[in-house]
DNA sequence: CTGGTAATGTCAACAAGGCTGACATAAAAT
DNA sequence: ATTTTATGTCAGCCTTGTTGACATTACCAG
């Protein structure tokens, strides 16, 4: 990027003292990458499944937060998966139709619609999630509780603030 | 998932001497929740370059693998991005159309196309690539090197025995 | 040289899953 | 009584993936 060489080698991010050598370009290109190849196989074992039984990754979202907050409404999911209600509505119409999901009225307030798995669908469900939890295992189980701890705080700090909150009231809220 | 509470509180994937809290079904939901959410934060900031450039994330992905490996084949990015042909060429045509790549035909093996960025195409990559690691700094750096260590390691184990190949391939040849 | 194979491009048709905009209904809230 | 909220639905559009068929060009082996 530079036409004269720096007096000493050094990478792009150099600072003070340090070198920081984690936080290069390059190191950082390499993060990048690493992201997209393991996001692939984060979702290459449950759309296996999925498209098997006809149904795609948008189902198994709904799937996976119905099943983590029972009873939740129509409008939580829209806020955590982040859709429109058109697209979310095609995939819920569909999983309720084929009795994955139960759609029923709220007793406090009537205008809600509170979303449960249905036996068929914790099954499928349950199906997903243990295929993808499995070859997390086995990455976690590879690489070792501080490896881990390092993925789950970097992962976190990479969030949205908006939606880090939401994780977080997920996974505090929910155990 | 039992009936009878075990005698003792643990995990559901107690083993011989050591418990393995972070191999526990619930530390691997959480986990798999971060990944979705982490996943979002990532492709955002480029996804809104890109709209406003009337792209989306199949350029960025040939973008990034073009400026990546100057001189790349259709084949090798083929199998790289793990698309078909039809869908690759769609996105091709327009970035040679609109003069982000160009293609030149192979000089040892004439069937072949090398692909390169142009220099318009080189800029928008840099935009992109720039808002990505921006984000991505910010998470490592607030983290620090052993999170990062420990995020790179746990990626790697996550991805398809094919694509952890390929990624070391790139990225140790590439540096 | 000729037939087979490889690399690429392209057309057509289709599906999933995003989006916007408009409109409808029922129930709660003011 | 009116407005707002939660939900559902219709229609149409876009991107990006798919399959299948076919054409061109060039390399390669016999």
């Amino acid at each position: 990027m530079t036409d004269r060489p720096p007096r000493y080698p050094r990478s792009d991010s150099a600072l003070g003292g340090e070198t920081l050598l984690f936080l290069t370009d390059d190191q950082l290109r390499k993060a990048i990458e690493a992201m997209f190849f393991a996001y692939r196989g984060f979702t290459a074992d449950p759309d296996r499944i999925l498209s098997e039984q006809g149904y795609g990754r948008a189902h198994h979202r709904a799937l996976h937060f119905i099943h983590r907050s029972p009873g939740t409404t129509v409008n939580n999911l829209l806020e955590i998966l982040g859709v429109t209600k058109q697209s979310l509505n095609r995939v819920l119409r569909t999983l309720i139709a084929d009795g994955l999901v139960q759609s029923k009225v709220g007793t406090q307030d009537r205008r809600e619609r509170h979303l449960h798995l249905t036996e068929e669908g914790a099954a499928l469900e349950a199906a997903l999630s243990e295929a993808q939890r499995r070859r997390m295992r086995a990455a976690f189980r590879a690489t070792g509780p501080e490896a881990v701890a390092g993925f789950k705080q970097v992962l976190e700090a990479m969030m949205d603030p908006e939606m880090r909150r939401r994780y977080r009231l997920l996974t505090d809220g929910g155990s």
